[in-house]
DNA sequence: ACCTGAACACCGTTCAAGT
DNA sequence: ACCTGAACACCGTTCAAGT
């Protein structure tokens, strides 16, 4: 009878476990409501306590960045040439940042810092260093890609919290305005796609020429 | 003598007055200091007075979004090919943002929401819809465009602040490993253009095959 | 038309001290 | 090794009331 039930809370917590409590509560939250203390009060431990994990908040997200990156689709990229190969890679990123919700914006917060989502950028190089050897061109194309992927689906995100809230801005018109009258996932997913292509039939371009 | 030189300020502003201020202080401090408490002291007003210009800081923002946008260099396109006029909205664009502290930044993080940065993105597109006849093509090239533009200038200005601080993380090294060890100005400048260049030789492709 | 004063409900972070 | 408690220096926003 006393030997339990008792004290009901030691509970002590490791790293890993505040990450992945913060990522939960990215995906629940937003970003905007994801606070440290909101964190703490999440996980019934107080705020300071988050200190002892964590330098600051700031690393916190760039640690939920990659946690994002990381658990994205992983790619098979052998027998496919380096177009469909890096075509597949920025798709997985893509993917990778609509699995959690404002998952484009914390990345890119982050990814501008030089801090997390170093692998999103390695993933996008890695089929493009196989087909040039211009390392520079490489670096440029995975950046340009990346920046891609992040700007659109961001934008697609936001949209979603946007009309998910009931707020239409007379100025989101813009973007769909003769596009796409009655814009569906489906078709967000395909212009992310479309702009990378672009990108890498600009590169072929470059590949033919050179090789 | 008592007609003036007594009550030192009755002074009264307009909302211009106020977004004026706020996008010279973004320049000044930077983003994460813009506060409205900041920008209320700067005019010797209570913070409770700039809610009386302007609904909510995000507003605001979005407000010297457009100002950094249309403050940007004017672009004289006529006897320009639609690739070279493209390249010099762009070109434009970025000095835009360039021109302001977090230009980038605060630019991405509106545009987002619908709000500010339109004319940014019509500008682009202006230059394609006179060479392509497929309109939704057009949009998504220049909303690719338009990231490829945002992240870029928003990571190169991440890093001037950045270093600016004397804090380099390791991490940051990803960027520049192979590529330039000694990053320049004109360099970061460069790598931007690359990306743009990139794209438009990829709709140049469509370009033959279609007209 | 433009602003004050006071209040509400929050933030991130530090640091001594506890177990 | 992990956490508490208290404090510091801030936030954005609302709203009645003033001129």
């Amino acid at each position: 009878m006393s030997k339990f039930a008792d004290t009901p809370k030691p509970v002590r917590y490791t790293r890993t476990d505040v990450v992945e409590t913060a990522l939960r509560l990215l995906d629940e939250l937003g970003l905007q409501d994801l606070s440290m203390r909101r964190l703490a009060q999440e996980l019934d431990i107080q705020p300071s306590a988050l200190y002892w994990h964590v330098a600051n908040k700031q690393t916190l997200l760039a640690l939920v960045s990659d946690q994002i990156i990381s658990r994205g689709p992983a790619v098979e990229t052998t027998d496919l040439d380096w177009k469909s190969a890096t075509l597949a890679q920025a798709i997985a990123v893509r993917d990778a940042l609509l699995a959690f919700r404002d998952g484009a914006e914390v990345v890119s917060s982050t990814l501008a810092l030089g801090l997390g989502a170093g692998e999103a950028l390695e993933r996008i190089k890695s089929g493009l260093t196989q087909a040039f050897e211009d390392e520079s061109l490489c670096q440029v194309a995975a950046e340009s890609i990346l920046f891609l992927v992040l700007g659109q689906v961001w934008h697609q995100q936001q949209r979603m919290q946007a009309s998910s809230l009931g707020l239409t801005s007379p100025d989101a018109e813009i973007w769909t305005e003769g596009a796409l009258q009655a814009p569906s996932a489906q078709a967000n997913i395909d212009t992310a796609e479309m702009g990378v292509r672009l990108l890498l039939d600009g590169l072929a371009v470059k590949h033919l020429s050179t090789n």
